[in-house]
DNA sequence: TCTTAATTGACTGACGGTCGGTCAAAGGAG
DNA sequence: CTCCTTTGACCGACCGTCAGTCAATTAAGA
């Protein structure tokens, strides 16, 4: 028998090392050939762990999403009270280490993703949106239990996330100074929906 | 002097003749043959008028917008009440003649902004999005004068515009029900800023 | 007739994706 | 231990496609 490579972790591997060179130039203007010189395999070993350019895009999402629904699960958990949790919750994709690199790579996926009509991209994100609404509402929930905010505010779970990848596509199309876009929101969202301690 | 043409003019026209096909078929599908042919000119034709085949979405975009202002306008200056407003509002671009197809062209025209760093575009969706805002917050104010909702809401003009421009990539990505989840937002929202008439 | 804007489509270079073929490791038979 | 066979990983030359270019052509006004 020959070798057997673990496919799974060699795709990533690949994907990581194409990483840099995509924040560089963007994936329309990568080339396969580069991507195959850069990781060190030849170009058909690239169709051996992707179904095309795009799906290297595909992956390194899926490692910024695990990596980023872990982080946001233990905000969850801490012990700040509700509106710095929601700040450090929302903010965390302006603030990580080369954040602005990773919302570069995450604005081709959506790129991606809203041009191609490819079922896999549309499962993987339902279920990237389940699980980051779930962390919000679970967060939410527990502080509206304890009286700190209002009920009515766990009405607002998807809206927040769809008003977090609008602040985060409108950055990447008129460069809006996002951050402070958030904490504005918060604030005036914090001003209706808390439990004025008496 | 030779024939002098409406740059402009031509420009347009031939964007409005590649709509239908760029409908069917999406920007990335679409080949530049296939729309010079469409609009009965030569390829090279095309690049007089376009900078590229991106550009042409650029265009088609610019005439929606146009229109939509116009109508956003009309519904603003109307008599109904704030709520309804609203409604109609945010769900022009869900339900107006073809919603379906010209949504689809609106996430085209966000692939191509996201992916291209082409300062035009920058300016260009600057210029919608404050064109925009600025209607809604005029709508807004003239309710806040007139005690129907609370100043508060002022805040949210453009957080609303960041939710629905999620809402319509989120459709686009995982086919989400966005007419409801505006209507949800707007119930939600306006138990929050509603000023109760007693 | 001359000038010049407008138009054209053949051509080119680049690139995504394919496919026939090579190689090296892992059995297994003797 | 050695030689043969099998098999999956790996490769890169090749192909078809297509965006964008440009030299040639047309035709309207002066």
């Amino acid at each position: 028998m020959a070798i057997i490579v673990d496919k799974e972790k060699k795709r990533r591997e690949i994907a990581l090392s194409s990483r840099e060179l995509l924040l560089k130039v963007g994936i329309k203007n990568i080339t396969v050939a580069e991507i195959s010189k850069t990781a060190g395999v030849g170009k058909g070993t690239i169709y051996e762990y992707f179904s095309n350019k795009e799906d290297i895009v595909f992956e390194i999402i899926a490692i910024y999403m695990d990596e980023h629904a872990k982080e946001l699960s233990e905000i969850s958990d801490s012990s700040e009270e509700i509106k710095e949790k929601l700040k450090s919750f929302m903010l965390l994709v302006f603030n990580s280490e080369n954040s602005e690199q990773e919302l570069m790579i995450y604005r081709e996926f959506i790129a991606i993703a809203l041009t191609s009509r490819i079922k896999e991209m549309s499962d993987f994100a339902k279920s990237c949106k389940l699980k980051i609404a779930n962390i919000l509402r679970d967060m939410l929930q527990s502080h509206v239990q304890s009286g700190d905010i209002s009920a009515l505010s766990l009405e607002f779970v998807d809206p927040i996330l769809y008003f977090l990848k609008g602040v985060v596509v409108e950055q990447g199309m008129t460069q809006i100074e996002a951050k402070q876009e958030v904490l504005n929101f918060i604030e005036s969202w914090f001003a209706l929906i808390k439990v004025s301690k008496q």
